[in-house]
DNA sequence: CAGTAGTACTTGCTTGCGCAATCAATAATA
DNA sequence: TATTATTGATTGCGCAAGCAAGTACTACTG
């Protein structure tokens, strides 16, 4: 019980603080930094709309809009399937892998400090397992 | 990093899980849900505004509209402080206790469920201590 | 082949919340 | 005592996101 309101609380802290700076400094949510994120990590820079409701934990309308976003900024851009035309892959343009590379400068230096400086390298390991351990039993 | 990223995903899992369950039946907000506890909690019952910004993680204007809403429900009522006319209280009705307690039931044991199935009483505890280092840490 | 499920998205509507500006009351300073 | 800061609370506005209903397509079943 202790440990939810923590994570309520140590959500909505460090959420305020990261996505003000993101925000004002490159026009970002956290939410769509995360997308570009998983964008640049997958192969060809490019996934399935459905792939990223799952990975990013927002609800199909909510990445049907992020994206919209994205589209407009000229961060993504759609591509259709040839297998299955009810599929539509969002695909990471250079100027949005551009701007998460400007993006991630700052905001992971501003993580870093403000993790690290509470808790040990282990700490934080321990940390990350059991939250990953916690989001797939609720998700999932 | 991957602590951080662990963080937002835990999070909306397990407040979609939670906040759903709570809207639906007892429609509650998860933050709702919290000033609640935290007024029950409180002597008298009451809190200032302020004291319940710096408790939940709300701007100022959130809490006004959260309180707002709960008022409109009956579950809280304003109060005036006689030594500054600046400060409005929060007072928990009966008819917000007894709400509180229904929702708790389902709600904590919900909780306890998907918390301790897939954590041990230990991990739980550094959990909690670790995040609210995180959340003091980014908020003060 | 129909016809029924099921899946991948989209859209209209609503809501909760943050930001910035504002007001009122108190504290601090001249 | 006048004036300026500071503090507690509220309000207008905008935005991100959830829900529910709808559209388009695919996969199963008789």
């Amino acid at each position: 019980m202790q440990a939810f309101v923590g994570l309520v609380r140590a959500h909505s802290a460090t959420t305020r603080c990261f996505s003000a700076l993101l925000q004002r400094e490159h026009g970002l949510t956290l939410n769509e930094f995360e997308v570009l994120l998983r964008l640049a990590r997958a192969p060809d820079r490019r996934l399935k709309r459905i792939e990223l409701v799952e990975q990013v934990l927002l609800t199909p309308s909510g990445i049907t809009r992020l994206l919209d976003r994205l589209e407009r900024a000229g961060l993504v851009c759609k591509d259709s399937c040839s297998s299955d035309a009810r599929v539509t892959y969002a695909v990471l343009t250079d100027a949005g892998a551009e701007k998460l590379r400007a993006a991630s400068r700052s905001h992971i230096a501003e993580i870093r400090t403000l993790m690290c400086s509470h808790c040990s390298e282990r700490e934080l390991a321990s940390l990350a397992e059991l939250l990953h351990r916690l989001a797939d039993g609720a998700a999932g």
